[in-house]
DNA sequence: AGAACATTTGAATAATTGTTCAAGTATTTG
DNA sequence: CAAATACTTGAACAATTATTCAAATGTTCT
């Protein structure tokens, strides 16, 4: 059978069908934007920090072995992404996780990168 | 109390106390690394697309809208973390996902975002 | 062997991003 | 009020990365 008819018949339906199941584009994007904040060993260490204990940003910065500045800006972004939450007290900042899946998120990361293949 | 004093009662040992508690830089390290693969859009939804049936290269292309060699590239990303697998059959390549739970993640990602704050 | 097809690969480019440094705001203390 | 402290912010720089384009590889079919 010629190629140009046996596409016809598989390939793009197949395709098709798939396209059809799929999350829309705003899903997704908004799903690798929420990863893409995971993605990066400062703010994954920043997170587990705050997992243990809730803490002011010269702490994380000692903790994380990091300028106050870098840190800061790391959890600006995490802020964004409503991942940690800040209250202010004094002339110092406290900062804890937002959210009750953060932990969930990253030991099932944990897991995998403990699992041999 | 001056603050020198205060400092060395409380800031340090409590860095301390979160620095022996958080996993080492290692895993850290890998677990952002893992994370930062879901972090791309291109790369979710090529995902997306194989936790609903094994597809050509070409087939993934259609899906997702871009060129054959845009997506081969990210398979390539895929594959070395070891998300996809690939099978030659002919001149065609077929994928599937490699990990049980890469979409048991991507789906605690939609969970996430589709929470209201 | 040669043409057609599916996929991979490498180099180049544009865009994004993490950190640093210097300066800014806000709060407390002497 | 001035100095000190805690943090934030903006600009600049280096590094990483996603896509494109062109060329290469490998496979099938005639």
């Amino acid at each position: 059978m010629s190629e140009e008819i046996k596409n016809s018949l598989t390939t793009s339906s197949n395709a098709e069908y798939v396209k059809g199941k799929i999350p829309d584009d705003g899903t997704i994007t908004a799903v690798a934007e929420f990863f893409k904040v995971f993605g990066d060993p400062t703010r994954a260490k920043i997170m587990s920090c705050l997992a243990v204990r809730d803490l002011f940003v010269n702490e994380i910065a000692e903790v994380v072995g990091m300028s106050v500045s870098a840190v800061s800006h790391q959890l600006r972004v995490l802020r964004a992404a409503k991942l940690v939450k800040a209250s202010k007290l004094g002339k110092e900042v406290k900062y804890c996780l937002d959210d009750n899946h953060v932990m969930q998120i990253i030991e099932s990361g944990i897991t995998h990168v403990n699992e041999e293949h």
